[in-house]
DNA sequence: TATTGTTATACTCTATAACTATA
DNA sequence: TATAGTTATAGAGTATAACAATA
């Protein structure tokens, strides 16, 4: 019955840079996690694979340190990929306790439809905004995200991102 | 062995404005379950408790609706913060199928208790930018939203957050 | 004994569906 | 019969911890 209170004064309200910052970055992972879902990845595997490009033949210890995921979860997610086809395992022969993990030709593929959903996505979450805009936004976000110490292309999200839709 | 292939030319990289946003937002929803702790409420909580400060007298259904949750789940939050005498619900006389939640007085400290954490954290997460950069930064994260169509105040995360650290 | 990788277990959270009461 | 609310169940996902193999 009654309105509720109006406080003009404040600036964070729902609308401050913490809040929108959280509601689009759930939203961009949702729509990512969508856009993925044809080529039958979820968001960490499709990290992983990424990572396994980037730096092929790493140890699945150095990929969980520089993904922040906990071992026993990267390597369930490492079987997932391996039994698809898409990474190899091989024994490092100086040292047998570890694994280089590394692309197939099948995982190389995939990677690319991943690189050209990514941009697709890309384009659709900042359709609002000119280039010059985007340009001008992106400089500000990696301002923050420098700023908060988060290491490039590594999200917490990894730890907490769903299946299906 | 091999360097990683650099691929110099693409935009989007690991560093697009989705990926950012994706990254900065799920850091930021970490640090805000971070610094409510303390308060002994969880993100979801919070935002019934805000809210129901908004619009008080509503019905739960009224609530799920606009927080976008499944009905049981706002249940199990209404007995929650009930149990804490931070909200009640009181039977609609006119449909007597309805409760009406409100905040307490107990409830209506915490929220500006939740409002003073809320302040802190916008200006902790903005550090990095100055006056002029972070109003920028908020109509062009103002943009993105509205082109999404994500309702303000409303953000998907909700569905997922976690209660311990 | 320290470290890589693996397996097994338990726990948290959320959604689905069935149920009660009022209209 | 339709809707508000509640309870019960099940499923997904993750972390913790115990284990095996190599160094």
């Amino acid at each position: 019955m009654t309105a509720p209170p109006t406080d003009n004064q404040r600036p964070p309200r729902d609308g401050g840079v913490a809040f929108l910052l959280a509601q689009l970055g759930a939203h961009a992972a949702a729509a990512f996690a969508e856009r993925i879902r044809p080529l039958e990845l979820t968001p960490p595997q499709a990290g992983v694979l990424r990572r396994v490009g980037q730096v092929p033949g790493q140890s699945q210890r150095g990929l969980a340190d520089a993904l922040g995921m906990h071992p026993p979860r990267l390597v369930a997610l490492i079987d997932e990929l391996e039994d698809r086809g898409l990474v190899t395992r091989a024994r490092d022969p100086d040292d047998r306790r570890n694994y280089a993990i590394s692309l197939t030709d099948e995982g190389g593929r995939t990677l690319a439809e991943l690189a050209r959903v990514a941009r697709d996505h890309e384009v659709a979450i900042t359709a609002a905004l000119e280039g010059d805009e985007r340009a001008q936004l992106l400089v500000l976000l990696r301002r923050l995200a420098e700023e908060q110490n988060l290491p490039p292309g590594v999200h917490p999200g990894f730890r907490r991102m769903g299946r299906r839709g």
